[in-house]
DNA sequence: GCAAGGAGAATGTGATCACAAATACAGAGC
DNA sequence: GCTCTGTATTTGTGATCACATTCTCCTTGC
């Protein structure tokens, strides 16, 4: 075996179990964003670097690197007098994210299907983490409450599309995701759970079936359904 | 990326014609993600905060914002080690990639079809305007010059793109070209302009014509064999 | 009662400094 | 030749300060 190989990994120093240092704006990031996502922040509401900062007991600098990356995916949203706030929702722009969305997600969906569909072993695993996750958000609509039906929501679609394992797409849509968090909530909590159907059972099945068509369709159906919600909720003040 | 100055303006604004104040790091946003975009900057190649500053003539900190922003969006990556590179390309991303760039633009084109339909005038400069850039194209690859070639290939798209009046969906397909133009570059460089065929004229013909299948499938194509030219450079070294 | 105005606070932006980690480089040793 | 090692430089990150602008709120004047 010649040795005649690594040129430049000896700066690789003690690299068992190598933990990289937590850096501080990628937490506010994280943090920031999942709450976004997760619809904990409304539309309107305005932030600002010191108070963010403050909140994660940070100084100014690793909020502002957050909300520069939040501002440019489309998640905050600079004022014309450069004041940071949470994004507001228009007519057009659900029009917009319901055709990204529609194309994007039920290819990450077969994606997804296709992949499990080489290994039984993991097509079972992610079947019952979404029948779990879906378990959960079947309670929270019977109970009512609003936040766990969001972070469930969320946390379904994700974890299908996870399974894609297409980083890409993946950044593409949780980019549309963003944007659309902060009304997901109001959704919710104007409408009440109770009017809420879930369509995720249906995706279920046809995961379980390996029906690409049928996949696709719930998948259709449940991003056409909730945005008509968010339309519906929308126009009405 | 050839050193620029950026006016500082820390200076009273003028008071006629007051414009929103131009703010260093977006000015330095711009500049580098046309750049990027245009396939510019290689792919692997380093930046660091301090020396973009100086190219800009501003101190690390809007270069910091506006890199902060590009990792975000996918052009730039950052190296286990926090470095700073142009992103690289891998063949899972370009498939990754093409299967978002298809349907997002291909529904960009459409709807700037159907805009400029109901608009005999605007249609009429929008084919002028798009005519006037892929003259400028057949030019660059009568030359060979890469860099012109690149430049009025992103031109004509975007041209295209704006005019379906969908800012969310321009800006998502926006994000998938400053992952793509490195490569772009690349791929000219590598191939050759006088192989490079010219896809835009049967979309001028089909926006012409309001055909809008025409258009589709027109915009398709050029897609596919585009990301085909990178798929190819790529696999070969 | 209410609009106008002004003082004070808050905010985004840019520059600069400090610090730890990573990298580059030169020289020693084999 | 090559690898190792120690040192100097570069780099990303975070904190802090300065400054112009914007926002908030209370007083003033009618």
């Amino acid at each position: 075996m010649p040795p005649t190989k690594i040129k430049k990994a000896r700066t690789k120093a003690g690299s068992a179990a190598r933990k990289r240092a937590p850096v501080a704006h990628e937490e506010v990031y994280s943090r920031l964003r999942r709450a976004i996502i997760e619809g904990q922040l409304e539309p309107g509401r305005s932030l600002s670097v010191r108070t963010l900062g403050a909140q994660f007991s940070v100084s100014a600098m690793p909020a502002r690197e957050a909300i520069r990356r939040l501002v440019a995916l489309g998640a905050l949203e600079l004022t014309p007098t450069r004041r940071i706030t949470v994004a507001r929702m228009t007519p057009s722009k659900i029009e917009e994210l319901t055709e990204a969305r529609v194309p994007l997600e039920t290819r990450l969906a077969v994606r997804a299907l296709k992949r499990s569909a080489t290994n039984a072993k993991s097509r079972a695993a992610l079947i019952a983490r979404l029948s779990r996750i879906d378990a959960r958000l079947d309670d929270a609509i019977a109970r009512g409450d609003v936040g766990a039906y969001s972070k469930a929501n969320s946390e379904f679609h994700f974890a299908l599309y996870d399974a894609a394992e297409a980083p890409v797409l993946l950044g593409v849509v949780e980019g549309l995701w963003l944007q659309i968090g902060p009304f997901m909530r109001v959704v919710v909590t104007r409408l009440g759970t109770k009017k809420l159907v879930d369509q995720h059972k249906e995706a279920i099945d046809a995961l379980e079936a390996g029906d690409a068509k049928r996949l696709e369709k719930a998948i259709r159906l449940d991003i056409l359904e909730g945005m008509k919600n968010i339309s519906d909720a929308s126009s009405r003040p």
